[in-house]
DNA sequence: TGCCTTCTACTAATGTTTTAGTATCTACTA
DNA sequence: TAGTAGATACTAAAACATTAGTAGAAGGCA
């Protein structure tokens, strides 16, 4: 199943921050849209049953945890993209992510730095 | 204006294959997912109005072609996938996308080759 | 105990995307 | 000129995503 765009971003919060509360998520959605808090948490009910994420009881409140992993998640997804977008060619979508995403000059030599690394593991598959 | 995962498939096509009538469209879309031919003919004239297409007559049947390029549409786009799931950095957009599209040697070469260049020609902005 | 705050459950409404039907037009053909 | 094949216009509905209200429970505190 696959989750719709708040919900990716709701997750990517998760992954960054760890498992977190209601209140904590709200205000912290990358997008910097102004929600009520009831909006947010109807949105983590739906995921919970969709099984992207659970919560545990902790203190007053409920904290939710992701189910699955960033790469579990996104790989898919980035894949469907490269898929659809881009005829599935990765260096198609990265040609066009550069000319997208401000990179600084530490970010383009992270970026080489990982793709000779995953060459050498034998990129292919 | 925003366009939807459907359309960004058919602007794809467009880009990929050039101006197309709505039966060429049909069928080419890259989710494979089968429609009725009035499905694609109504997305398109719901583009239309939105200013993603325009059509001109051509024979029996109108021709459709994107009004903005690839870079115009997929630029924005992609910055703000970068800037929603991934904090803003490309590089850890580009290691997710390793993990998720398989790529050929061939096609990590060419990554490389266009980090280079991009890199060379000064990859700040 | 009674009030205030904070949280969750439940419900509903709105908005957007996607799908496809029916009616109509037009060119070609027999 | 009637029929048919293929096209568009218009309409509508189904599916999905998003937002947020209202009611009720639980804890802390005066």
């Amino acid at each position: 199943m696959k989750p719709s765009d708040l919900e990716l971003q709701i997750l990517s919060v998760l992954w960054e921050r760890g498992p977190s509360t209601t209140r904590e998520l709200l205000g912290q959605i990358p997008d910097g849209k102004e929600r009520a808090y009831t909006s947010v948490l109807s949105m983590l009910q739906l995921m919970e049953k969709k099984g992207f994420v659970t919560r545990k009881r902790e203190g007053l409140a409920d904290r939710w945890r992701p189910v699955a992993g960033k790469g579990k998640v996104l790989g898919p997804y980035l894949g469907g993209l490269v898929r659809r977008l881009f005829g599935g060619s990765p260096s198609a979508a990265l040609l066009q992510l550069l000319d997208s995403a401000p990179a600084s000059e530490a970010e383009l030599a992270e970026m080489e730095r990982i793709l000779r690394e995953h060459r050498q593991k034998g990129g292919r598959k």
